[in-house]
DNA sequence: TTCTCATATACTCATAAGTGCATATGAGAA
DNA sequence: TTCTCATATGCACTTATGAGTATATGAGAA
């Protein structure tokens, strides 16, 4: 029961649902995340943290970034994301982070959004 | 998306997604709903308020009772809900609910949780 | 060690959301 | 019409939650 309302309840935030779907297909560090969903970076990192707290991705440092994966380890989770996954065109938001999600290599390097100075 | 989220925020209340998961197998009405969830009647009341607002159950009343069945509507959360079912034995609460639905009709006469005279 | 930069967190604020209690509403019975 | 009872709603309260800004942290480079 607990699970179930948790679940939904994560899922019902639309920055951690877009992170999780994009997780689905790899694995991206904060400011990839960032940059793909056009978010602040401390909206991605907090987000992350929350997902982390309930053991739903796992995080990995590779030198200087922090790379997120999904652990696919909530059955009732991955049977929903799977239907998102399977339904995208549905969820335009979604679907076009999607379709962002090759710009990933540009946000490795001026990841900044909140430190960019122009 | 925006119907993502909102399907997710609706489910992750824990008596929102009983009544859900009740309603699947047949109409019922509010006191019957009290009385198997063992809640109050105004928290019924309001849970089932926000769900017709969200097109989520059509009301009907039958003289004095009004009957609340769910409209299978949105993909998303027949989808879900589908699932829920099959894995019931993961969820004790819900299961618990079921196991409580046989008493249905111990509940249209004497319906008042909260003008309970003892 | 010191510097840099990616990431994490603290703080404040605004708002949303759920609950309990009391009460309003309104359909059907009398 | 009046009464009754199932249901709906208003109010006060508490807690949870997300956002933005500023800043802390800490790993790797220099």
């Amino acid at each position: 029961m607990n699970n179930a309302t948790t679940i939904f309840k994560l899922l019902s935030d639309e920055t951690r649902l877009r992170i999780i779907m994009l997780l689905q297909n790899e694995a991206l560090c904060v400011c990839q995340l960032t940059g793909i969903l056009e978010i602040s970076q401390p909206k991605a990192s907090k987000a992350l943290s929350k997902l982390r707290d309930l053991n739903l991705v796992s995080d990995d440092r590779q030198e200087k970034f922090v790379y997120y994966s999904l652990n696919n380890n909530h059955p009732l989770m991955s049977h929903i994301l799977n239907y998102l996954k399977d339904s995208l065109e549905s969820y335009p938001q979604l679907q076009s982070d999607y379709n962002r999600l090759h710009l990933k290599e540009t946000f490795l390097t001026k990841c900044s959004t909140t430190q960019l100075k122009v």
